[in-house]
DNA sequence: GCGATCAGGTTTCGAATCAAAACCAGTAGC
DNA sequence: GCTACTGGTTTTGATTCGAAACCTGATCGC
């Protein structure tokens, strides 16, 4: 991703701080891991993820309140409470997997067991991947940032120049650019 | 993904856990997403973020600990030190990027300005996937556990079938499978 | 029907973590 | 040598975490 930039004021101005506000407590990706393994209730989060009741508690709260998980009572025994993911609890799979498969990389010392298959052909999931927008996958190396207006034009583009060597002090620059081209 | 799980008594065993030692506290993607974006020095992470000076001292030295970022005192100015992403903490990019276009997707109001592209033809990139060993995108209904030593075995293998209707109760005796097999 | 048990919580209280502010130690510039 | 800058540490209070006890509404056994 070389030396470019995003404009350092709008650093916090990214889909990041309101993932973090729920996924990014202690515990939310355990449960949520959980989830995916099929667990539905409450004893079988707080037996087997080994978390403090009064926490569990709390984060499941969350997690429903933020629409990851839904809570309904069972229909065949109303002491017993179904927590399940819904699909904006879904969406959070690559996520899951991407920082899973990190950790295995670098952390794990054993090898997982189970495996996650592709349940096609039933061999091994690749790794998560950036792609472009016909498929290729991407790396570090392959990624720029361009201003929303200037997508799809060629590198030889004066903004685009301007936005290779952003610097701190390029920003303001470009931002005028941009006021200027959206009027 | 069905019905089907995990082994319960391995959920801890695998690399989320390891993954969540580091990037599970606060501010630890934040720090990386900043990183990504160019930012190599205490001060500017201390402005940028708006974290407090002890919290960002010690996550830095967290970071470092773990290997995703290296610490290395600047050559002209020995008072600066420079922070750099590693190539393992240049992996954690799927992950990042995966959470923040979800959070950009259920939690943002606004658009995001500028925008990742692709070097090559300058178009936006697609969202982060799970593929398959061949290439071809997953969602989480294509996906399955099994057992190591069943890897590409048709779904009308006995194993499979097990693994299927993985219960709580009949984790035992798959892991009882798995030994026979390996022994 | 009634006591025992179970699921899913709250409450309480000590320990760890976070955050704001003040202080400190090497450079660097002049 | 004086001052400012960078990257920390220390101190102190607020928030969060975690273990254990307690509570409330089903369900079960009889």
């Amino acid at each position: 991703m070389g030396e470019l930039r995003e404009p350092l004021s709008e650093l916090l101005k990214c889909g990041l701080p309101p993932a973090l506000e729920v996924m990014g407590e202690r515990w939310s990706f355990m449960i949520l891991r959980a989830s995916f393994n099929g667990l539905h209730h409450f004893e079988e989060f707080l037996s087997e993820l080994g978390i403090a009741r009064n926490i569990l508690s709390s984060r499941l709260a969350k997690l429903v309140e933020h629409g990851i998980l839904k809570r309904e009572p069972c229909a065949d025994d109303r002491r017993k409470i179904e927590y399940r993911l819904t699909e904006k609890g879904f969406d959070l799979l690559p996520a899951m997997l991407a920082l899973r498969q990190w950790g295995q990389k670098y952390g794990a010392e054993f090898e997982e067991n189970p495996v996650l298959v592709d349940e096609r052909d039933r061999l091994p999931i690749g790794p998560v991947s950036i792609l472009a927008h016909d498929g290729r996958t991407l790396t570090h190396e392959d990624l720029w940032f361009t201003m929303r207006q200037n997508v799809g034009k060629r590198p030889d583009h004066p903004d685009f120049i301007a936005l290779e060597r952003m610097t701190s002090g390029s920003v303001t620059n470009l931002q005028e650019t941009r006021k200027g081209a959206a009027s």
